[in-house]
RNA sequence: GGCCCCAUCGUCUAACGGUUAGGACAGCGGGUUUUCAAUCCGUUAACCAGAGUUCGACUCUCUGUGGGGCUGCCA
């Protein structure tokens, strides 16, 4: 099946946006045909520099490619396939020539309504109490004098001509049947009067040509399908299935929005997220397989989808589900590959870090304790930097530490280290050592651990003592003791 | 206001018309533990309401209620 996401470059990828491409490339997958991605650039106001790189790269991280439109090659937009053009604006002919084929038929009409007119008659309805509609001013007006004022060059749109007294039906992927009565659906603009097509119209024309086979979109779409499909009968043309998703929700179940969280799909990217994890997390939100089971690689989404499982509810955008499903991922990365996904966080924030040949080492030892990458360069920070270790902090009352026994503790650590030979510096013997001075002064384990740990890195948590000496090293451990002012 | 959609634990969800309504996240309690994590065990918690159909309704129908979306020369 060949399905199509197409985005509006005003801006970020929005995660919604992400799931509903999500769910249009597993479709095309799984069925061996084609995911498009188009550009929707027809409103020349909200346009923004550089949105369909960003969307093309954002789609990219999360491993949803293209097979056909929109896409980049070395850095540069490009576009593949047949269907062509991919961005709408390019496409300005085509939906001119349908509009005057629908003005031909009569399905349509020219409007020479001004803004301000609309709005006050919007107004005056509302504040009747009415739905505000179009009343149809310029539908009753004579053929000729259209035609004089178009060619005199005035300003106008194009309206389609929604029948009154028919009803469209229809069966949705999702929710099934669905029914409308042509006397509640506005003669909506299909050309604006810059010339270019509202999205009513680009979608009938571009999705016609481009051949595609199921339209995947959100919910909010729903109140405008009659129209499409009217259009798409106007036109002669087969419309195609429709699966119409569920909204993502904030907490308090309004659509998902800024101000109540991230919406951008790039800024959990930013904050280190793994794309599997988002993509799983997303996938999981309106859909199931049916079965117990919770992660899923893209490839066993690919396998497992299926549009007839799909919620018909709204989903909230639930930050916890998704911070566990980004730790079961986290714990899955090999520490090479854990290593790789770090290092861009690393870059930024621990230069260091990426000099050093123990970097796969020290890293495996945080790969339990994080969740999000960024948090990875603080926590391998005290590797790199000399931690200030203060009396607060190794005087813990939990561990039942006073100053005073700090001070009496912390040289016999010492002596215990310093006793042990380079050759012999690893978790193992440092344990057995460490074990062997706790049993004969009598001290709890965590009298001793505790201050060990807290001097090695300055942290009140961290990995193990035995694990951080040992990936500290016999000098560098001894000298961060003696550092240690007491 | 009009139109359309939706409705199971706090959240994501499962359920041939017949189940003690299941799982996961979060919460809570506990085990393990030098800290923080991780991990293991246990546990609290839901069928929006009312009619109808039926031997039997979370499941089908209707009404109500609640929530959401749309109502732009935005998408």
């Amino acid at each position: 099946m060949r399905t199509r996401f197409p985005p509006s470059p005003t801006g970020f990828l929005h995660v919604g946006g992400l799931r509903t491409a999500l769910y249009c490339y597993l479709v095309a997958k799984q069925t061996k045909g084609s995911f498009l991605l188009r550009i929707e650039d027809t409103d020349r106001e909200r346009l923004v520099e550089g949105a369909i790189e960003n969307i093309i790269r954002t789609l990219h991280w999360a491993g949803l490619d293209p097979d056909e439109g929109v896409m980049m090659e070395k850095g540069v937009v490009i576009q593949k396939g047949e269907h062509g053009p991919y961005i709408q604006s390019e496409r300005l002919p085509l939906y001119q020539k349908y509009a005057k084929e629908l003005l031909d038929a009569g399905r349509a009409y020219p409007c020479f309504c001004t803004p301000d007119r609309l709005d006050q008659m919007r107004k005056e309805q509302q504040e009747a109490k009415q739905a505000p509609m179009y009343d149809r001013k310029c539908l009753k007006m004579p053929k000729e004098e259209s035609a004089r004022r178009i060619a005199a060059g005035e300003k106008h749109v194009i309206r389609m001509e929604i029948p009154r007294s028919t009803t469209v039906t229809f069966t949705d992927d999702i929710r099934g049947n669905l029914s409308f009565e042509g006397k509640t659906i506005d003669d909506q603009v299909l050309l604006k009067s810059d010339g270019f097509p509202t999205y009513h119209l680009a979608h009938v024309v571009d999705d016609h040509l481009m051949d595609t086979d199921l339209v995947i979109r959100g919910e909010e779409w729903l109140s405008s399908l009659p129209k499409h499909l009217l259009l798409f009968e106007y036109l002669g043309w087969k419309a195609p299935r429709y699966a119409h998703v569920p909204l993502l929700l904030n907490p308090d179940r309004s659509k998902l929005s800024k101000r109540q969280g991230d919406v951008a799909a790039e800024d959990y990217k930013e904050k280190g997220y793994l794309p599997e994890a988002l993509l799983n997390f997303l996938a999981l939100l309106g859909w199931n397989p049916g079965t117990e089971e919770e992660i899923f690689t893209l490839k066993e989404l690919i396998d497992r989808f299926s549009i007839e499982r799909v919620q018909k509810a709204g989903a909230v955008f639930d930050h916890e589900k998704l911070d566990w499903l980004q730790g079961q991922w986290i714990r899955k990365l090999t520490p090479e590959e854990f290593v790789n996904r770090l290092k861009p966080f690393l870059e930024k924030h621990l230069a260091a870090a990426l000099r050093d040949p123990e970097l796969t080492t020290r890293a495996t030892l945080i790969q339990d304790r994080l969740t999000l990458l960024s948090e990875g360069p603080d926590m391998l920070r005290f590797f790199y930097e000399e931690p200030g270790v203060t009396m607060e902090l190794l005087a813990n009352p939990k561990q039942k530490l006073t100053p005073e026994l700090v001070k009496e503790i912390l040289p016999q650590i010492r002596t215990t280290l310093e006793g042990i030979a380079e050759k012999d510096w690893n978790r193992e013997i440092l344990e057995e050592r460490l074990r062997a001075l706790m049993e004969s002064k009598g001290y709890k384990l965590g009298q001793v651990l505790w201050p060990l740990r807290a001097a090695l890195t300055g942290k009140p948590y961290s990995p193990g003592a035995f694990e951080v000496a040992e990936a500290l090293g016999r000098e560098k451990a001894l000298t961060r003791i003696d550092n240690i002012s007491l």
